[in-house]
DNA sequence: TAACGATAGTTCATATATAAACTATGGTTC
DNA sequence: GAACCATAGTTTATATATGAACTATCGTTA
């Protein structure tokens, strides 16, 4: 009852809501929109947008030969299109640079910069220490039961062609 | 040891993923993410977004006297500004319309049209039809947890200052 | 009533995101 | 080798999203 009140709620909605798997998907839905807007103000304290934290952290596991635009779009599940705008703002500020291919001239490979990697580290530790304060909002069986759940309905999304 | 796996591979790290507390972020993230796209594909079908249908789902909720953008921004959780914007493309589209308050001229209360409602009444069923099927990929007890989760995340997003 | 402050909406610059059309390069096949 | 196809990256038009600065209107208060 209550928790279904709360959501209700937040929602504004004048009536309760009519089923689980409505009620599921949102609750999924506004609480990682909750999640992105805290995100962005995290990141925002150093100059970046979580995006393009994420991409640092991506270079970083992958320092030395660094990644392709093309590769780059398929960690981050974005169309190419998008990614040379976000290397463009990235490249402006810095933090990582266009490498030529050695044998092959369509490639990019995209590197960090040492400017780029200094700050990938200063960030990574408070980044790590807000998500375990999140995250330790919910017991070791909810986050269990949570990661189970959401890779189940990842499944049914690849599975219904994505 | 197989579920880790399976995030692992979909985000390509090299190495396992480090604490269960970032594993549970990731596969929130991840998966709301392949939710919002399969959402954009949906919609598209009716020549919509799924911003613009929530839109639509919120003022038939509030048939009759409609509802301010300032109103509007706080239901979507978003800007007044941007606001503007998603309500001028709909307008464009015919779906709603700005009318002016009987006694105060900053609000515009917006409305929808005939043509907003029926096109809202037509996508309604399959929504709530799609929403079911993949949300029962999980159990009801699945449901239950993801939902009781996704309440102490929120809880714990609200706390920490929004 | 004139001044001040709050509220609603708009505009602007910027970031993220897509699809479609384009360029350049690399392979294959005839 | 020329024609053809695939791949990598870019550009353009458009949608969503923010924060800051702006206009218009409404209330309050001195």
């Amino acid at each position: 009852m209550t928790e279904h009140m709360k959501l209700q709620q937040e929602l504004k909605l004048k009536q309760p809501l009519a089923s689980v798997n409505h009620e599921t998907l949102l609750s999924l839905v506004r609480t990682s929109a909750l999640m992105q807007k805290l995100s962005d103000r995290f990141f925002s304290q150093f100059g970046l947008t979580d995006v393009q934290f994420n991409i640092l952290m991506i270079l970083k596991e992958h320092d030395g030969s660094g990644l392709s635009q093309q590769e780059l779009s398929e960690h981050l599940i974005v169309t190419k299109s998008n990614v040379v705008g976000l290397i463009d703002r990235l490249e402006r500020g810095g933090y990582v640079k266009r490498m030529s291919h050695p044998t092959d001239r369509r490639f990019n490979q995209i590197v960090l910069t040492p400017d780029g990697r200094k700050l990938e580290l200063k960030i990574e530790q408070s980044y790590f220490a807000e998500v375990d304060k999140m995250m330790n909002a919910l017991s070791n069986p909810q986050k269990k039961s949570v990661i189970q759940a959401m890779e189940r309905i990842r499944q049914y999304i690849i599975d219904n062609g994505t």
